[in-house]
DNA sequence: ACCGCGCCTGTATAAATATTCATCGAGATG
DNA sequence: CATCTCGATGAATATTTATACAGGCGCGGT
């Protein structure tokens, strides 16, 4: 690989490490800044070999990020995957699925072992889950709507 | 949010853990297998939301990837960012930089406590370092130029 | 019921990114 | 030296992604 290159990649790694860049072009900017002229092409391949990604707080290392995001714990990937509907029932709260989706959301919510819940049954398309009071069901809906955030 | 776009996500999040999909519009036609017609407009949006990344292989969660990429070790880092050329010459290693490279990279190097070098001297754009035999220089060398890759 | 207000989405389009193709220059090799 | 190969790059372009705008829909408040 050739010096220039090297030196290159270098600088990329530093202007990204400290600022904000939002695009390609962008990039090629700040380089000409410090007499780099290159063209958005070689840029990205530059990006592409540097493992970089474009995120919407720009460009950013894959490893450096902490994220939550895509490992969600189980109960709020189940939610997004199968809840379609609440139907909230005095001391009930009834969960809509697509079919066969009960079982798995159940489970899902089992494991959690909310303190709310005194129990639930599933069905094929549905989850009923039972608490301990129109209070607890309260305070239980609002946990799993929290989730969906 | 609305139970359908949560479903969508849902399914987005399955179907990116288990296949790569190179494109929004080809994650859209996969959508579409499951009778979920949207736009890619709309994936646009949702991969935003779920801060899921584009990368070389694919769509992926920005969390679940280890890859040493970015967070390279701080001598990796500094050649890149530095080091123009290598200049060998017997026992001795000359390092040149661009103005004012010098120094940072030799503490980088010096940082490393290489078994190899005897000392380190640094100017602005030249790093000299010392080695106690040309065999020990030329394995130093090849350890930097690991370094690159 | 009728607003007003926020989401959510599609359409059309702008903006950004990846790739194809050609060229150049730095080594190898005969 | 002539030639070959290969990595690196730019120019042009294809492909992909983001967004401006507008319409529809549901919901709370009057």
């Amino acid at each position: 690989m050739s010096a220039h290159k090297r030196f290159r990649q270098g600088q990329i790694l530093k202007i990204l490490a400290s600022e904000s860049v939002a695009s390609q072009d962008d990039l090629r900017r700040r380089l000409a800044h410090l007499r780099l002229r290159v063209t958005q092409a070689t840029l990205s391949r530059d990006l592409r070999e540097l493992k970089l990604v474009k995120t919407a707080a720009g460009y950013q290392p894959l490893g450096a990020i902490a994220e939550e995001a895509a490992s969600l714990p189980p109960l709020a990937r189940a939610l997004r995957e199968y809840l379609l509907d609440f139907r909230p029932a005095q001391n009930l709260l009834v969960l809509k699925t697509p079919p066969g989706g009960a079982q798995p959301l159940a489970a899902a919510v089992d494991a959690e072992r909310f303190a709310e819940t005194a129990g639930t049954i599933a069905g094929d398309d549905t989850v009923l889950i039972i608490t301990r009071s129109q209070k607890a069901r309260a305070e239980l809906q609002k946990k799993l709507e929290e989730l969906l955030k």
